[in-house]
DNA sequence: GCCAACGTTGGC
DNA sequence: GCCAACGTTGGC
C-alpha cells in the first residue's frame, strides 16, 4: 500500500517591526506562540488563507530597525482562522467592510524556534550567492508574508547559525 | 525623519 | 475601468 503522500513543509518570511513585536517577544510570550493578526494586504492574505500550513518553517525577519534582517525562526502551528482584530470596533485593525460570516482578514499562530545569536542583515543577504532571486533582496519588496525557495532558507539558516 | 515604491480608494 | 490622489511600508 503507497504511503499517504505529505507536502513537504515550506518556508516563509514574516516581517515584524520588532518595536511592536520581537523574536524577543515571541520566545517570552505565552507558550512562546503568537497570533499573526493585522495582515490587512490582499496578496500576504491570500498566502496566509491558501498556503501558509501547521509545521512550515517561519524565517523572523526584523524591518524599521537597527539591524534590520533576519532575527530567528518560527514555525506554524495553526492555519489560517478569522483574524477577531477585523470585527473590533475601533480597533487599529478594525475593518467595517468584513462580515463574521464572511471574514476578509485570516491570521495564523506561530512558536518560537530558534533566536539566531546575530541578525543577519539584509546587507548580507543582498551579498550572498545564491539569494540573488530571494524576494526580501528585491528593491522594493514590500509584502509582509514572503515565500522563500527550500534552497534560500538553507542559506539563511546557515548564516543565522553562524 | 525622509521619501521612493507600492497598494488602495474614489471620482468620473 | 481608468488613473490621480492618498495612505502605508520600509530601507536608508
Amino acid at each position: 500500500m503507497a504511503a499517504k503522500k505529505k507536502t513537504e513543509p515550506r518556508t516563509w518570511l514574516f516581517k515584524s517591526e520588532p518595536d511592536v513585536f520581537s523574536i524577543d517577544d515571541l520566545q517570552k510570550a505565552p507558550k512562546q506562540t503568537t497570533s499573526w493578526e493585522g495582515v490587512r494586504n490582499y496578496q500576504a492574505r491570500n498566502l496566509l488563507r491558501d498556503d501558509v500550513k501547521v509545521g512550515d518553517r517561519v524565517l523572523f525577519y526584523h524591518s524599521r530597525t537597527e539591524p534590520i534582517g533576519v532575527a530567528g525562526v518560527a514555525e506554524v502551528v495553526r492555519e489560517a482562522y478569522a483574524d477577531p482584530f477585523q470585527f473590533e470596533a475601533g480597533h487599529k485593525y478594525e475593518d467595517p467592510k468584513s462580515k463574521p460570516e464572511a471574514p476578509t482578514w485570516v491570521t495564523v499562530d506561530i512558536r518560537f524556534v530558534e533566536r539566531f545569536d546575530e541578525v543577519v542583515p539584509l546587507a548580507t543577504l543582498k551579498a550572498t550567492k545564491g539569494l540573488e532571486q530571494m524576494m526580501v533582496t528585491q528593491r522594493g519588496s514590500r509584502l509582509s508574508i514572503q515565500p522563500v525557495r527550500p534552497a534560500e532558507a538553507k542559506i539563511v539558516l546557515k548564516l543565522g547559525r553562524g
